[in-house]
DNA sequence: GGCAATGATTGAAA
DNA sequence: TTTCAATCATTGCC
């Protein structure tokens, strides 16, 4: 009685055992040959291609799908191997107690019991088999998703929007949400990378001011000719852009 | 290969 | 929630 109140109080018994199996499942490690897997590592390619260029998805998606593979034959590799081993060694502990039974009664439930035992102890190895597969999907899984992994540079057309925009506003460079959607659209990039790049410029910028002095100078430049321009070619009727501030800026650089 | 630049993430602070 | 500051991971140049 003790025993089986035991078993049940250790928490649920097979309830982890079944939460394994599930994601194991899932991922398309314990399944079918194949196809569970190729769905999984789909699903895992689309919420990795939310960013933006993903042409390149293919390799990766390959790539991910050979170390899925890899530990997939690795799981059934070693699982098969238990497996064997675990008959094996109840077969070897039968013959035991067979020769046992010449010198004394055994039982039926005896023999019954150790072979229950046996089989605790190898599901248990088996159980952490699983667990450390999971955790390598997960790692798998994680770096497949990290975007850091498959960062690109932006190109200089959209580099050199985004500086236009920091360094005309260098007193309060902090865009509106309108305005970075602006930007982001301008750029081809989401507002998230926007609010990103100004993030990164902002802390940059501040920490060493004379590294980007010439960069500064430079976009201060042009925004002054783009304004002189603007202002010669009397497009004042159709400019929403504050007259003052660009008629003041054009008058103290030029 | 070493190194600086750069985009993304994370946790704390406002 | 947004921003800051530190850090990570990759890119691109030498």
């Amino acid at each position: 009685v003790l025993s089986i109140r035991g078993a049940q109080e250790e928490e649920p018994p097979d309830a982890q055992l079944m939460r394994l199996d599930n994601m194991l499942l899932a991922e398309g490690v314990s399944g079918p040959e194949k196809g569970g897997g190729s769905a999984a590592a789909a699903a895992a390619a689309a919420a990795a291609g939310g960013g933006g260029a993903g042409a390149d998805n293919s390799a990766e998606h390959s790539d991910y799908r050979a170390k899925l593979s890899q530990i997939r034959q690795i799981y059934h590799t070693e699982l098969e191997k238990y497996e064997q081993a675990c008959n094996e060694f109840t077969t070897h502990v039968m013959n035991l107690l067979r020769e046992q039974s010449r010198t004394r009664p055994i039982s039926p439930k005896e023999i019954e019991r150790m072979v229950g035992i046996i089989h605790r102890k190898f599901s248990s190895i088996q159980m952490q088999l699983k667990q450390s597969t999971c955790e390598a999907v997960m790692i798998l899984r994680s770096r497949f998703l990290d975007a850091r992994r498959k960062r690109r540079n932006f190109n200089k057309q959209a580099t050199e929007i985004l500086n236009e925009y920091f360094y005309s506003h260098l007193s309060n460079p902090y865009p509106s949400e309108e305005a970075k959607e602006e930007l982001a659209k301008k750029c081809s990039i989401t507002v998230s990378q926007v609010s990103n790049w100004f993030g990164n410029k902002r802390i940059r910028y501040k920490k060493n001011i004379g590294k980007f002095q010439e960069e500064a100078n430079m976009y201060a430049a042009r925004t002054a000719v783009n304004a002189a321009n603007v202002s010669s070619h009397g497009s004042q009727a159709n400019s929403p852009a504050t007259p003052n501030s660009a008629a003041s800026l054009s008058a103290s650089v030029g």
